[in-house]
DNA sequence: AGCACGCCGACT
DNA sequence: GTCGGCGTGCTC
C-alpha cells in the first residue's frame, strides 16, 4: 500500500497524508498535481514524498484524481520552496500557491481552434475535380475551395492544409457555403488546439558592441562567476549595463544553459522586451503578472522545452527550470522585489541567490544604486564588486542644483509649488524642443483638506490616515483602505464653506503646470494615470514620440527608462521623501533622487537636475548632488551599526492585527512573554506604527533582531512555534499575526 | 482557507 | 422553548 503526502493551498503547519489506488502506484512520484479532499471541499495538491508508512491515528482518504501523467513540479523546485518556507517562515502550502500559476491549479483551458480541412474521401486530384464539378453554379463554394488551395499552398491529400475557419469564412455568406460544402463533403472540421504563446519573434541583430569599460566590467564578471561569486554591478545610471547583460546571456545560452533576467514589475516594458528579442528570437519567454492564468500556465509549460531566456518578474523565480546558468536582478536596489502582501514575504534578489546556489548558477545584480545590504555583502568579500563610473558614449553625469525653497519663498522668488529658477529652466527646455520629467513622489491632487475656519481635517472611518483629495477636489480617496467619497462643499463639523487643499501631489503639479506653460503638452504618469498597462504603454510611448513636452510623476518615472531628448528633471519636494519614518527612509530618498536625475541628459548633452527642498542643508541632499554613493553607504552604516539595523543584524518585524485594541494589548503582551524568555534583547516592542489602524483594526508591531548565523534559524523556528501558541489562546484566536522576514 | 461544532442572547 | 450569532478547532 502506498502513500502520499500532499502540499495544499492552506495555511496548513504540515502536509497532509494521503492513499494512493493501486491503479496509480506505477505512476506515482513526487511533483504530481493530484485532486484531494480536505474536509468537503475538493483542492488541487502537489505530491511531495510517496512512502509506504502507515499513518496512524486517524482514517486515511484516497486520491481522488490524478492530474499529471509526469510531475508538474521538479525534485529542485519542491526543495526550493521547502528552503523558501523555512526562511521566511511560512507553509509550503503558502509557497506553492505563489510558485505554482493559477492556470495549473485550477482547470487549465486550452485555447482551441475550428480548423477546415479536405474531406478524407478525397484522395486523389481526379477525385477533387469530381467533387468541384458537383458544384456547377455554386460559385461562392468554389471561390471558397479556391481560397483554400492558395492557403494551402499546394495539396497533400494523406495530410491535407487545415486552414482555420476564421480565415476561410469571413462574413455571413461566406460561412453559409463553407457550411454547405461540409455538407457535400468538400470540407470537413476539425477541433486543434493551439497555444496562446506567440513565437514569432526572430533575432534581428547581432550582439552588440561592447565599449572598453564594458568590455572590462564584462571581463571582471566572468571572472567572479568562475570563483562562484555572486556579483554586483554598480554601474552609474546610462552606463550600459544591458549590453553586458545580453553578452552574458549568450555565453550561457552557447553552453546549453539557460537564463533569467529579473525586472521589477513597473520596469517590464515592450522596449527591453524587444531588445531582448532582437538578439536571441524565440528563445525569449516573457513572464509577467498582466498576463493572465492560461497563458502563464503556458509559459510555465514551454520554459524547459522552447524558452532559453526568461526575462520576468519575482514569480519566474518558480518557473520549472531544468538547467539555469545564470540569475539577472536588474536594478537589485527595487524594493517592489520583495512581496508584500500574501506570503511567502521573499524578496526576489535574496531568492535568486538561494535558487542559484540549486542550480550551480551565476548571480548579477546590477544597479545604479546598490542597497546597503548588497553592497555591504561586496564590501565584506561575500560578493565581488565591479564598477562602471562612466555613461555609456562618454555623455556626461547631469549637473544637480538644490534650489533653498525656505529662502526662494522669503525672497519671494516661488510661485506655487515651484521656484522662479526652476520654471526659468522649464520655460528654456520647451523653449529649445526639449522635454522636462518632474517628479513628485506623492499622487492625487492633495495629501489633505483642511477647515480654513475650524481647522478639522477629514479623516477615513477605518484608517488613521487623513483623505488624500483627487480630481481637483472630487473625490477624497484613503490611500490605505481605497475608500472614496465626494468632497463635501462644506466643513462636516462646523459647515464652513472654506474647505482648502493643503500640500500638493502630481495632478495638483500638474493643474499649476499648465497654467505657467498654457502652450505645453503636459501628462501625469501615476498610478491612476496608468492604471492599466495599456494606458502607462501609451504614455510612455507619447513621451518616446515625443508628443508630449513636460511629464510629471512619482516613482513610475524612475524606473530605468532611457528617453533621449530630456534635458531638465525636476524634484518639486525631496522634503516629503527626507521625512519618511522608516530607517531606511535615506537610503531610498537617495536612491528614487539618484535614479530619478539619472533620466537628465542626452548623448553629448550634460542634463540638468534641479531638486527643491526645505532641507537644502540636508546631508543626503548633498551627497545625491555630488553622486557620492561611497559616502552614502559609509553614513548609512554607521547609523545601521549604532540601531542594529541591517546589515548589522537580520531583522524580522513581527505584526498583530485585531479590530479590539484591548484583544490586541492583550496578544501583544502574551507575545512578549512568551518570546523574550529565548530572545532577550533582540525582541523590541510592542509599538505603534506610524499608521495605527487600517481597515477598521489597530496594528502592534515587534522587530526581532537576529545574529547573522546558525543561531537564527532555530530562534526562527522558536518564533513561529511561539506566535502559534498565542493564536491558540482563548479569546486571541482572531488575532492575525503576520511574520515578515527582512522587511523592506 | 472552509466547515462543523458548541455555547450564549432574542425571538415565535 | 428554538434560531442563529460567531469563537474554536480540525482538516489526512
Amino acid at each position: 500500500m502506498l502513500f502520499a503526502d500532499v502540499i495544499l493551498p492552506l495555511p496548513l503547519p504540515k502536509l497532509l497524508t494521503y492513499a494512493v489506488p493501486d491503479e496509480w502506484a506505477g505512476r506515482m512520484t513526487a511533483g504530481i498535481r493530484v485532486e484531494v479532499t480536505v474536509g468537503k471541499k475538493n483542492y488541487t495538491g502537489l505530491t511531495r514524498r510517496v512512502h509506504d508508512h502507515v499513518p496512524e491515528g486517524y482514517a486515511v482518504k484516497p486520491i481522488v484524481a490524478l492530474l499529471d501523467e509526469r510531475p508538474t513540479v521538479n525534485e529542485k523546485q519542491l526543495q526550493y520552496w521547502e528552503q523558501l518556507a523555512d526562511y521566511y517562515l511560512c507553509s509550503v502550502g503558502e509557497v506553492m500557491k505563489a510558485a505554482l500559476p493559477t492556470g495549473l491549479r485550477t482547470s487549465f483551458t486550452p485555447l482551441v481552434e475550428t480548423r477546415v480541412r479536405l474531406h478524407p474521401s478525397i484522395t486523389s486530384e481526379a477525385q477533387l475535380h469530381d467533387r468541384l464539378d458537383t458544384l456547377k453554379r455554386a460559385v461562392n463554394q468554389e471561390a471558397l475551395l479556391v481560397r483554400y488551395l492558395s492557403l494551402a499552398d499546394g495539396i497533400r491529400f494523406d495530410r491535407p492544409h487545415e486552414a482555420p475557419k476564421k480565415w476561410l469564412a469571413r462574413d455571413a455568406s461566406e460561412t453559409a457555403a463553407l457550411a454547405a460544402c461540409i455538407k457535400r463533403n468538400i470540407f470537413e472540421q476539425v477541433t486543434c488546439e493551439v497555444g496562446r504563446l506567440d513565437l514569432s519573434a526572430t533575432a534581428t541583430r547581432e550582439l552588440p558592441a561592447l565599449s572598453d569599460a564594458q568590455q572590462q566590467a564584462h571581463n571582471e564578471i566572468a571572472a567572479l562567476f568562475d570563483a562562484r561569486k555572486v556579483a554586483l554591478l554598480h554601474g552609474v545610471t546610462a552606463s550600459g549595463k544591458t549590453e553586458i547583460y545580453i553578452h552574458l546571456i549568450a555565453e550561457q545560452l552557447r553552453r546549453g544553459r539557460q537564463a533569467l533576467y529579473l525586472l521589477p514589475e513597473i520596469a517590464l516594458t515592450t522596449q527591453i522586451i524587444e531588445r531582448l528579442q532582437s538578439v536571441f528570437g524565440a528563445a525569449v519567454g516573457v513572464y509577467h503578472s498582466k498576463y493572465n492564468d492560461n497563458e502563464r500556465a503556458e509559459i510555465y509549460r514551454a520554459v524547459p522545452s522552447l524558452y532559453r531566456v526568461i526575462l520576468g518578474v519575482r514569480s519566474a523565480l518558480f518557473l520549472p527550470f531544468d538547467n539555469l546558468g545564470l540569475i539577472l536582478v536588474d536594478e537589485e536596489h527595487e524594493t517592489t522585489y520583495k512581496q508584500f502582501d500574501p506570503a511567502p514575504r521573499y524578496h526576489a534578489r535574496d531568492a535568486a541567490t538561494m535558487l542559484a546556489q540549486q542550480h550551480d548558477a551565476a548571480v548579477l545584480l546590477g544597479t545604479a544604486t546598490p542597497s546597503i545590504e548588497s553592497f555591504y555583502n561586496a564590501c565584506t568579500g561575500k560578493y565581488g564588486l565591479v564598477t562602471l563610473t562612466e555613461r555609456y558614449h562618454r555623455a556626461p553625469l547631469p549637473k544637480t542644483e538644490v534650489v533653498d525653497m525656505l529662502h526662494a519663498r522669503k525672497k519671494q522668488r516661488t510661485d506655487g509649488v515651484f521656484s522662479q529658477h526652476l520654471l526659468e529652466a522649464i520655460s528654456g527646455a520647451l523653449i529649445r524642443g526639449e522635454q522636462v520629467i518632474l517628479f513628485q513622489n506623492r499622487r492625487g491632487y492633495s495629501p489633505y483638506v483642511q477647515c480654513a475656519d475650524c481647522g478639522h481635517i477629514p479623516h477615513c472611518r477605518q484608517c488613521s490616515v487623513s483623505l488624500t483629495c483627487h480630481r481637483q477636489g472630487q473625490a477624497l480617496v484613503c490611500h490605505y483602505c481605497g475608500a472614496s467619497q465626494p468632497l463635501a462643499a462644506a466643513c462636516p463639523e462646523c459647515h464652513s464653506p472654506q474647505m482648502q487643499t493643503k500640500g500638493f501631489g502630481t495632478e495638483k503639479a500638474e493643474d499649476m503646470l499648465q497654467i505657467h506653460f498654457p502652450q505645453a503638452r503636459i501628462t501625469r504618469l501615476d498610478l491612476d494615470a496608468a492604471r492599466t498597462k495599456q494606458a502607462y504603454t501609451r504614455i510612455l510611448g507619447d513621451f518616446a514620440q515625443r508628443r508630449i513636452d513636460i511629464l510629471v510623476g512619482t516613482q513610475m518615472l524612475t524606473k530605468g527608462l532611457d528617453f533621449d531628448n530630456v534635458t531638465l528633471v525636476g524634484i518639486l519636494d525631496a522634503d516629503t521623501l527626507l521625512n519618511f519614518p522608516d530607517f531606511r527612509a535615506h537610503e531610498r530618498s537617495f536612491q528614487l533622487m539618484t535614479q530619478v536625475s539619472g533620466r537628465a541628459g542626452r548623448q553629448q548633452q550634460q542634463g540638468r537636475v534641479i531638486i527643491q527642498t526645505a532641507q537644502s542643508g540636508s546631508r543626503i541632499i548633498q551627497l545625491v548632488r555630488r553622486n557620492d554613493y561611497r559616502a552614502l553607504f559609509e553614513s548609512q552604516l554607521i547609523e545601521r551599526r549604532e540601531f542594529h539595523f541591517p546589515p548589522y543584524s537580520r531583522l524580522i518585524s513581527i505584526t498583530l492585527k485585531h479590530p479590539s485594541n484591548d484583544v490586541l494589548k492583550q496578544a501583544a503582551r502574551q507575545l512578549r512573554t512568551l518570546l523574550i524568555p529565548a530572545m532577550g534583547a533582540r525582541l523590541t516592542g510592542p509599538f505603534q506604527p506610524s499608521v495605527q489602524y487600517i481597515q477598521g483594526r489597530h496594528l502592534l508591531c515587534f522587530w526581532l533582531r537576529l545574529e547573522r548565523n546558525a543561531k537564527a534559524a532555530g530562534l526562527k523556528k522558536h518564533l513561529a512555534e511561539q506566535i502559534r501558541a498565542v493564536g491558540k489562546q482563548k479569546g486571541l484566536s482572531g488575532v492575525e499575526i503576520t511574520i515578515d522576514v527582512d522587511p523592506a
